[in-house]
DNA sequence: TTGATTTATTGGAACGTTCCATTTATAGGC
DNA sequence: GCCTATAAATGGAACGTTCCAATAAATCAA
C-alpha cells in the first residue's frame, strides 16, 4: 500500500535499460529520441509509478509553470467568475493556476505572495486586499516574476492593471437615472480607500454634475461592499430629511441588500426607488425585480489578464500596457419606468 | 530593475560572515544558533532580498507544506464557503492551501491532480468531479499521498470522506413538507451518478414511506444542479396531470430557480407551492421568500478535513475514519403556513 | 575501406537546499 | 593549566532533475 521510497528517473532507466538522461529526454518529450525507445521508457514510467519531481526540475530550469492567482474575497461570486475566465485560457496552455484566498486581509496577503514566491511561481494575477501597502510587491518585482492586477489597483503602483471601466460604468448608470427623471441621487457602498471606488464615485459624479444635478442633491454613503452593507446604506438615506429616489450602487451585493431593505420596509425596488448595480453578476439577471447593471465581462477581463501574463513570461517582462475593459448597462427592471411625466420633464437620456 | 540571478543561501552566507549551513539553519528557526548570529543571518537575508527556494528544500526534506485543495465547481458559493472553513485552520497551521478548480469535468480533473502531485503536495483535499472514473485517485494512493473527499464520495473507494448527513436532511426536509399537509411531493434536481444524490433521494423516499405518502404520489425530475436546472425542473412537474405542490430541491440553487419559475408562472412560492432547498447557503436567508433549507454547515465541514488531513499528513497514513456532520432544516417562509386545515388533517410535524 | 555526417544515447556537473558528522570556540571543574 | 562537557558553526554528501559535451552507432560519399 504505503509505496517504499519514491521512483525515480533512474529506476525508470533501469527498469526499462537506458539511461537517466534518455528518459529525462522522453519526459519533455524530445524529437531525439528513437520512438521505440520512448515507447519502452514510457511503459517503465507506468510500471514503476513514477511521478514527475518538478521541484527538482526546477533547480535547473530556470522558469516554473506554475502561475498563482491571488483573489481577495473568494466567497464574492463576482471574483469566482473572473477565476474561471483565467482558467480556460491557461487550461488550453497546459497550465494549472492555483487559487489563494487573501480573505481582504493584508497579512494574510503577504503569507500569500510568500509562499507562492517559495514554490517559485512564474507569474502572479492578483486581485489585491484592501489595505495592501504600497511595498507588499515590492519583493515580487525585485526578484523579477511578472505580477498583474485584476480588477482593483493600488494607488500607485507600475505593475500592469486589468481592469473595468468603472468611471464610465458609473457614468452610464448615473446618466440612466437622471435620464428617467430622478433628481436627487445616491452613492451606496464601498469605501474610499479603494481605487476602484474612486473612480465608481468620479463617474457618479460626473455624470451629476453634467447633467445639471446640483451637488446638494447628491449623497454619498459609504460602506460594506456587501449585501449586509447596502441594507445599512438604505437605511441611513431614507433617515435623511429629503431622502432621494435613485441609487447607484458600488456594487451588486450592495444593490442586493438595497432592494432587500427596500421590501422591508414596504418600497418595491424599481416604482418606489431605484436602484442600479455595478458588475452584472449572474444572479441580477435572476432576482426580483431583475437588476438594472453596469456588465464589465467578467469572466472576459480575467481572460484579458491571463493572455498578458502568458505574454509577460513568455517574453520575460515586468511591464505590460493597462487594459481597461469595456462596459455597458445591462438595463432591467429595477429602475421602473421612466418618471419624466410624473415631473413634467422630457426625456433627457 | 530585473534582479540579476537569484541569491541563494550562499550569497547570504558570503554577507553575513558565516557558513551555507548556519544560513539554513537560521531559516529553520534553530535554537542552535547564537541569537546575534542570528540576527546578522536575518539582516543580509533582507537586504540581498533572499526568497527561500522550497523546491530545493523539498528534494531533502521528506515533507512539502502544500496542501492542494480540488474543487468541483468554484462558482458555486457553496464551495467557496467550504474552502473558506478550510483555510481557517490551514492559516493558523502555517500552511497556505492552493486551491485548484475542476469545473466539474474529470480530465480537467486529472491535469490538476497530475500537478498538484508533481508539486508534491503534502495532502489533498478533494470534491470529486461528477463522472470522476474509480481509478482516478489510484496514483495518489500508490504515492502514498493522503487525500481526503469533502462534501462528495466516489462509490467504492477506502478514502476517508468528510460529508453531511444527507439522508437524514433530506428526511428531516420532507418531513416538514408533510407536515405542513402537503401529498404530493417532487425531488428536483442532481442526476444519479452522484452519490450524494442517491442519499438525498433516499432521504426523501424513506419519509415519504414512513410517513405514508404513497409511491404514486412521490416525483422525481433529475435535472442539473443549478438554478437553470430548478427552473427546468419545475416546468417538467407542472406539465404533468396532477403536479405536486411540494418540492425537496437538490440544493439551494435548484430551489432558487424553482422559485424563479414559480413566479414566472404568477405563481407564490411558499402558499401556491413549498419548496425546501439543501445546503443553507448565505443566500438563502436573504431570498424573497426566504428560503427553508437543509443546513449543514459548511464551513464547519471544512475546518474538519482540514484536520483530519493534517492529522494524516502528521501521523503519516493514508486511512482516516469518515465523519458524517449533523445537519438541521431551517425553517423559513418558502414552504408558506400549515395546510393541515384546508385538509383537514392535525398537524403531523 | 575510410573519413565525414547524422542520429541516438550517455555520463557528469550543476541547481539550492538539508542533514549528518566534524571541527572550533567557550565554559566549567579540578 | 589541563581535561572534559557543552555550545556554536561548518564542510560535504545527498536529493531528482536538466543540460552540455562527449560518445557510440548508423548512414553516406568518395
Amino acid at each position: 500500500m504505503a509505496s517504499r521510497a519514491k521512483a525515480t528517473i533512474f529506476d525508470i532507466a533501469r527498469e526499462a535499460g537506458v539511461s537517466k538522461s534518455t528518459v529525462s529526454l522522453v519526459l519533455q518529450g524530445s524529437g531525439l529520441i528513437r520512438p521505440e525507445t520512448a515507447v519502452k521508457v514510457r511503459k517503465a514510467i507506468e510500471d514503476v509509478g513514477y511521478v514527475y519531481n518538478r521541484g527538482a526540475a526546477n533547480l535547473r530550469k530556470a522558469h516554473s509553470n506554475v502561475i498563482g492567482m491571488v483573489i481577495n474575497d473568494l466567497t464574492n461570486p463576482f471574483f469566482a467568475e473572473l477565476a474561471v475566465g483565467m482558467e480556460r485560457v491557461f487550461q488550453s496552455a497546459g497550465i494549472v493556476p492555483f487559487i489563494a484566498n487573501t480573505a481582504e486581509n493584508p497579512v494574510r496577503q503577504e503569507e500569500v505572495l510568500k509562499s507562492l514566491m517559495e514554490q517559485g511561481v512564474a507569474g502572479l494575477i492578483v486581485s489585491p486586499a484592501r489595505g495592501t501597502t504600497p511595498g507588499a510587491f515590492r519583493r515580487l518585482e525585485t526578484a523579477g516574476v511578472p505580477v498583474v492586477f485584476a480588477m482593483r489597483r493600488l494607488p500607485e503602483s507600475r505593475i500592469p492593471v486589468i481592469a473595468p471601466d468603472n468611471h464610465r460604468g458609473a457614468f452610464l448608470a448615473t446618466a440612466h437615472l437622471i435620464g428617467k427623471g430622478h433628481r436627487r441621487l445616491v452613492f451606496f457602498g464601498g469605501t474610499s480607500d479603494l481605487v476602484v471606488y474612486q473612480e465608481r464615485l468620479g463617474g457618479f459624479r460626473e455624470a451629476c454634475e453634467t447633467l445639471g444635478i446640483a451637488a446638494r442633491d447628491t449623497l454619498v454613503v459609504q460602506g460594506e461592499t456587501s449585501r449586509r452593507g447596502g441594507i445599512a446604506c438604505l437605511e441611513t438615506a431614507l433617515a435623511m430629511a429629503e431622502p432621494p429616489t435613485a441609487a447607484l450602487c458600488f456594487n451588486d451585493a450592495v444593490a442586493f441588500g438595497v432592494m432587500l431593505a427596500l421590501r422591508k420596509r414596504g418600497l418595491e425596488p424599481g416604482t418606489d426607488f431605484a436602484v442600479v448595480g455595478f458588475d452584472d453578476v449572474v444572479e441580477a439577471e435572476h432576482y426580483m425585480p431583475a437588476l438594472t447593471s453596469v456588465s464589465v465581462d467578467t469572466a472576459g477581463l480575467g481572460e484579458r489578464a491571463a493572455h498578458v501574463m502568458l505574454k509577460m513570461i513568455q517574453s520575460r517582462t515586468t511591464r505590460a500596457e493597462d487594459h481597461i475593459g469595456a462596459v455597458n448597462l445591462v438595463v432591467r427592471e429595477s429602475c421602473g419606468p421612466n418618471r419624466s411625466a410624473e415631473l413634467g420633464l422630457g426625456d433627457a437620456a
